[in-house]
DNA sequence: TTATAAAACTATAATGGTTACAAAGATAAA
DNA sequence: TTTATCTTTGTAACCATTATAGTTTTATAA
C-alpha cells in the first residue's frame, strides 16, 4: 500500500474527506515536521500543482483542525502554524530565528486537563520562548 | 499617595518612563482584569481621552511586553490579548462566548521552565480552551 | 450512461489587526 | 532659552485571513 493510501486511510478516520489537495497538504504536514505556515505550504506545493490555490490551503488546514486531525499553534503571533503531529507534546519558539521546535521530553502531567467545575476544558497548548541553541551558539 | 502616583512607580520599576498615556494604559489593565484586546482598551479611554490615538495603544502595549510589565497573551487567534497580572497564572478561553479567564490554582510545577541544553527558555504559556460554565449552563 | 445535486476548488475582492512613517507635541538637558 | 531627545498622533501601507461567487469535480440516482 502506497503513502497516498495510506493518508487517505488516516484522513477518513477523522471523518475527512480525501482528495489530491487535502492528501497533498497532510502528506506534507506528516514529512515536514516544521510546523509551516501556509505560505510555506502553499509555496512548496504550488510547482507540483499548478491549478492549487492558497485558499484552499486555508479550507483544507480549517478543516483539518475542525476534525481534530491537525493542531493549530498560536505560539507564532505573526503566522498561524499547523503541526500534524496531534500527541502530546509542548513546543519552544525562537524569538531570534522564528524556528518553531518540539519538546517531547516532558512530563505527560502538564498535559492533564484541569478538572474545573466552570470549566469545560478540550485542549490544551502549552508554549516556551527564548533563544535556540543555534541561535546562541550554545550547542 | 494616590492611584496615579503608584503607578508611575510601577512603571519606573521596569525601567518605563511614565506619561499620561502609559500611566492610563497601566491603569486600565490594573482595573481591568479581563484581558483586553487593543480595541476595548482604546475605546474606553478615548471618551476621556480625546486626543488619545490607537498607534499610542500599541506602542505603548508593545513597550509594557518589551519591559516585561504585561504579559502578551496569544490564546485569542482574532486579536492580542494583555495581561497586568505576570505571576505565574494559566489561561481559559470560551470557544463560545470568547472570554478569556484566569486559571491562579494550578500546580507552580506547570510553570517551571524546562532545563534542557539546546533551549534558553525566557517564558511560558499555558492556555486551556473549552466552554465557560455560563455558555454551557452548568454552573 | 446520463442527469442532477452536492461538495470541493479556485480567483478575486474585502476585511481588519498591526506596523511604518513622518510630523507635531512634550520633556529633559545644557 | 535653546537644543536634542522622546513621545504621541494621524495616515497610509502591509499582510494574513476570510467572504464571495463562479467553476470544476465528485457523488447520487434515474
Amino acid at each position: 500500500m502506497n503513502n497516498y493510501m495510506q493518508i487517505h486511510k488516516y484522513l477518513k478516520q477523522f471523518d475527512i474527506k480525501p482528495s489530491v489537495q487535502r492528501t497533498a497538504v497532510m502528506d506534507y504536514l506528516m514529512t515536514h515536521k516544521t510546523h509551516p505556515t501556509i505560505d510555506e505550504i502553499y509555496s512548496t506545493l504550488s510547482p507540483f500543482m499548478p491549478t492549487l490555490s492558497k485558499t484552499t490551503i486555508y479550507n483544507t488546514l480549517n478543516l483539518f483542525v475542525e476534525k481534530g486531525a491537525v493542531l493549530h499553534l498560536s505560539i507564532d503571533e505573526k503566522n498561524a502554524r499547523y503541526d500534524a503531529d496531534i500527541s502530546n507534546h509542548a513546543h519552544f519558539m525562537c524569538k531570534r530565528c522564528g524556528k518553531v521546535y518540539d519538546l517531547f521530553d516532558l512530563k505527560q502531567e502538564l498535559f492533564n486537563k484541569p478538572q474545573l467545575k466552570n470549566f469545560d476544558i478540550h485542549s490544551v497548548e502549552i508554549s516556551y520562548s527564548g533563544f535556540c541553541g543555534t541561535c546562541t551558539g550554545m550547542n
